[in-house]
RNA sequence: GGGGCUGUGGCGCAGUUGGUAGCGCGGCGAGCUUACACCUCGUAGGUCGUCGGUUCGAGUCCGGCCAGCCCCACCA
């Protein structure tokens, strides 16, 4: 082995170069040992990429060294970039969707500080308000205590207890992925600078009218014990009954239908349309409701569907929303049958029973009358669910607090309309506008005891007070004693997290953020009110440029991930048997724009394999003592020319795709590139200039094109990739390396069409090889007859990659392609299967034929001439005479095929 | 009830301003060749859910239908 094995990149002298070779040695020895011996010189070097082996020593060097650390001071001329990662629930570990979300933010991130911007990649938490509470709450449970054993204080204490030791191992896990957050800025929800942009937004939105209390019904879980937003209520199909009800007697009778028969407990109307004859002569009369003895009366309400059922309703302000609204329109009592946990407390024989106990209890009276019940149907309807527990939820009249939305809802709209802000992919603005338009004010109170407490505090004759975050609240008045909806919290993150309500250099440099990143799923929870209160707080200014949303992972069949369908994939899991980088390039490899991401174990090996490939290539070019600085040389060969001018085009593409947010062209770019045109064709190519006195510019461009593929890919595969290239160049790292600029200067054209035209002769030659069942390996004699051609200064390449001898005496040619204006002559051995052959090229021809006859057809039609753009007919004259060639070709060869 | 999406080789997906279909995995066959069997080479396999329309020409635009999915929703 000699110095020159790994030249040094500057250029140095030889004891740098010798360093780097020691490096190499390590990187490639730590690995597993070598299966086998490569033939020849014993270079006894593992084949095998071990990410285990590098990702945890990478990842704790760029941490140390500071390398995702931003600087708001640092570089005032360039440009910022900045993402505030969607926190994650304190309760929550990393899973495939994290996974995916933040390797698309991590790769936006690299990207931009090799492109020399400051970056700034905010992580943390969110507290997570019931999901938290629920965790901490069963975990004392097993104590058999409630929370109310404890008292609130201790509660919370016991909560951020419970965060100081078990939560936020999904941190732990970011480090695992490769995240590239800087970890010096890392917030959460309920730390005391985010409280202070709660207390000081809250103050702000009560001075201005626009957070306000009031009784209203509200969705009420009736395990969890508190209120819930609109989008906190899942929707489900359930198998109900619909029953219908006679209410009053003789003339004065209506019939109601209703799916939750306990709630007439609390009936205080029954509501007819106005326009409806069949009941006008009833309302305004009182009628009868049965099992109480109640009179109620009927009342004319818009409302009502006369074609919907009986066209009459029973109105239950108390635990209906729409009851709720028909019962403010006309004065009604609200009765309300039920306590916090849906027991029913009406007095009489249902009292003490549960909601859904009551139901067939009420119905079983009703029927002893028998004239009362008139018909009961099986009736599938929708039914409001806890998001958290489950739980059927219950509406349920009480006194919240609630934010108004229809201003700040307005100017989140405006935003994304005139777009100073701007969602990818842009089909998704419709959904954004659709919730945007039709929001209700949004319930802001929750009776936990884990969150913001509502900085409300009430004097004794019921006074209210919202002092700012430095004030003081009256002496002696006391606190509201509900918090906030965790997303109220959430919802600040952009600029909580850069030091609002202080005027930070973070603050003035990072805001607004570049890019929010997250799922389609939360953009109602989320993005949609990080705008409102974005807009809101920072003077109109928009909380992130972009918004960038990705689809849900799903398992190879689209099935969404589930425990109950046992398809859910660990990424740590994957991480660990096939590397972060792999499990990262499945992920990214699927990302189209807002669509959902399948993944499979196969899809992850793929990856893994890509990795180990690159590991591979650069082994080859250590060996080979690959180049990587200096001016590439004036004088190139073809084989260098286009691998330099593919180089440069990939580079482009690369780029244009990553600023198209379309990650999985991106990576199939660079996937094709690296391993079906570097690996398959260049290296092979590259054997055979390295042999020879062109070894000098060969290994400067093969250095140039893993040193320019290594950077792209990067932001992607980021541990890979820096373990390999600081190895090549002997740098320090690849993280703040240049991102790579296309050359124009370097496209090739002619040497583009020159290789491909080798590739055809190599791969025709090859599918005869196979045909005919000659062994790959084995040597065959041929002639290569292609005067003329620029193909013909390949000819030790093409002997190279097609194992051809050169005839010796008694060379009998038995085959002879025509192929790309050569002609390959092939000593077989009289051993060609001429039947098969024939078969082949007679299949082949009739192919052409057709494709001839299509083309002259298409261009014999006037219509089609005169009205296709100039380049469509050229291109079908090319086909037309590329068939007409290769007819020509294949006729060749058949009557050149031997007889029998 | 409203809104949106999808339907392309066995499976999962790409297909830019309309010009006769690509990729990965899988299948089949061959093979240790100057890095890689987590490899190499070769190969089979779709007329683009369906009907109709526009057009010289449609997977690519328009309409109907069928199938599947998602989101929003205060019709008992």
């Amino acid at each position: 082995m000699s110095g020159d094995l790994c030249p040094d990149p500057r250029g140095t002298p030889r004891d740098a170069g010798v360093a780097t070779v020691g490096r190499a040695v390590e990187l490639f020895a730590v690995t597993q040992p070598t299966t086998q011996t490569p033939s020849g010189d014993a270079v006894d070097l593992p084949t095998r990429y071990q990410p285990a082996d590098v990702e945890g020593r990478l990842y704790e060097r760029w941490v140390s060294e500071g390398r995702f650390t931003a600087d708001p001071a640092r570089n005032p001329g360039r440009p910022a970039y900045s993402i505030v990662i969607p926190p994650p629930n304190v309760t929550g570990s990393l899973h495939m969707g994290h996974a995916l979300d933040h390797s698309i933010q991590d790769t936006l991130v690299r990207r931009r500080r090799m492109q020399g911007h400051e970056v700034a990649w905010i992580p943390g938490m969110d507290h997570a308000g019931i999901a938290t509470q629920n965790v901490v709450e069963r975990e004392l449970a097993k104590e058999g205590l409630s929370r109310h054993d404890l008292g609130r204080e201790a509660f919370v204490d016991r909560v951020w207890k419970w965060k100081a030791e078990s939560g936020g191992r999904i941190l732990g896990q970011m480090r695992r992925l490769g995240d590239s957050v800087d970890w010096s800025r890392e917030a959460f929800t309920m730390d005391d600078d985010r409280a202070r942009a709660v207390r000081t937004i809250f103050k702000r939105l009560f001075d201005d009218g626009l957070i306000y209390r009031a009784e209203r019904i509200i969705n009420w879980c009736p395990r969890c014990l508190t209120a819930l937003s609109d989008i906190e209520v899942e929707h489900a199909d359930r198998d109900g009954e619909l029953v219908s009800i006679r209410y009053g007697d003789g003339d004065d009778s209506i019939v109601v239908a209703t799916t939750r028969a306990e709630t007439m407990l609390g009936d205080t109307a029954v509501a007819v349309h106005p326009d409806d004859e069949r009941y006008k002569h009833l309302v305004g009369r009182d009628i009868e409701l049965p099992l109480t003895g109640r009179r109620i009366p009927v009342v004319a309400d818009e409302h009502v569907d006369p074609a919907f059922g009986t066209g009459a309703v029973k109105v239950t302000p108390a635990h209906d929303p729409n009851d709720f609204e028909i019962g403010r329109r006309h004065d009604l009592p609200s009765l309300s049958v039920m306590d916090e946990r849906g027991v029913i407390t009406e007095p009489g024989p249902f009292q003490g029973l549960d909601r859904f106990e009551a139901r067939p209890a009420v119905v079983a009276a009703l029927r002893e009358d028998g004239r009362i019940v008139r018909e009961i149907r099986p009736y599938e309807h929708s039914v409001g669910h806890c998001q958290r527990c489950r739980t059927v939820v219950e509406p349920r009249v009480s006194l919240q607090w609630f934010v108004k939305v229809a201003p700040l809802a307005k100017a989140a709209g405006d935003a994304v309309r005139d777009g100073r802000v701007a969602i990818h992919p842009p089909e998704m603005a419709a959904r954004y506008f659709e919730w945007v338009d039709n929001m209700h004010d949004w319930c802001v109170s929750r009776q936990l005891w884990w969150g913001h407490r509502i900085p409300v505090w009430y004097g004794p004759d019921g006074e209210t007070a919202c002092p700012g975050p430095d004030e003081e609240p009256p002496a002696g008045w006391t606190q509201d004693t509900d918090v906030l909806d965790t997303w109220f919290s959430s919802a600040l993150w952009p600029f909580s997290t850069l030091g609002w309500p202080a005027d930070t250099p973070e603050l003035q440099r990072f805001y607004p953020t570049s890019a929010l990143v997250t799922g389609y799923d939360i953009l109602f929870f989320w993005v949609a009110r990080m705008m409102m209160f974005g807009l809101y707080a920072m003077d109109g200014a928009v909380p992130f440029r972009t918004i960038v949303l990705h689809g849900m992972v799903r398992d190879q069949h689209g099935k969404k991930m589930s425990k109950s369908f046992g398809n859910v994939v660990d990424p740590l899991d994957w991480i660990e048997r096939y590397g972060a980088d792999a499990t990262r390039f499945t992920l990214l490899r699927g990302a189209n724009p807002g669509g959902d991401v399948p993944v499979a174990e196969e899809w992850a090996q793929g990856s893994r394999n890509f990795c180990n490939k690159l590991f591979n290539v650069a082994r080859f070019a250590l060996i080979n003592g690959a180049n990587v600085s200096g001016p590439v040389p004036a004088e190139l060969t073809t084989v260098d020319r286009w691998v330099l001018s593919r180089l440069n085009t990939v580079i482009a593409e690369v780029d244009a795709h990553l600023d198209d947010y379309e990650f999985a062209k991106a990576c199939e770019t660079l996937y094709h590139f690296a391993w079906d045109e570097v690996c398959d064709w260049y290296v092979e190519l590259a054997k055979v200039q390295l042999a020879d006195d062109r070894a000098p510019a060969t290994r400067r461009v093969l250095g140039e094109v893993l040193d320019k593929v290594l950077r792209l890919l990067h932001p992607v595969i980021p541990f890979v990739t820096e373990e390999l290239w600081t190895t090549l160049t002997g740098a320090d790292t690849l993280v703040t390396a240049a991102w790579p600029a296309a050359d124009p200067e370097r496209r090739d054209a002619a040497a583009e069409a020159e290789i491909e035209s080798l590739q055809r002769l190599v791969t025709e030659v090859r599918r005869f090889r196979a045909d005919q069942g000659l062994k790959p390996g084995q040597r065959v004699a041929a002639e290569l007859d292609w005067a003329g051609s620029p193909l013909a200064a390949h000819e030790e390449g093409v002997r190279t990659l097609l194992r051809l001898t050169v005839p010796g005496d008694g060379f009998a040619a038995t085959a002879s392609l025509p192929v790309e204006g050569a002609t390959v002559r092939l000593d077989t051995a009289g051993a060609i299967d001429v039947g098969a052959e024939r078969r082949r090229l007679e299949k082949d021809l009739a192919t052409a034929r057709k494709e001839a006859d299509q083309t002259r057809r298409k261009l014999g039609n006037e219509a089609f001439v005169a009205k296709a753009p100039e380049a469509v007919v050229a291109k079908n004259k090319d086909r037309l005479a590329q068939a007409e060639a290769d007819i020509a070709r294949l006729e060749h060869q058949l009557a050149a095929l031997p007889a029998g």
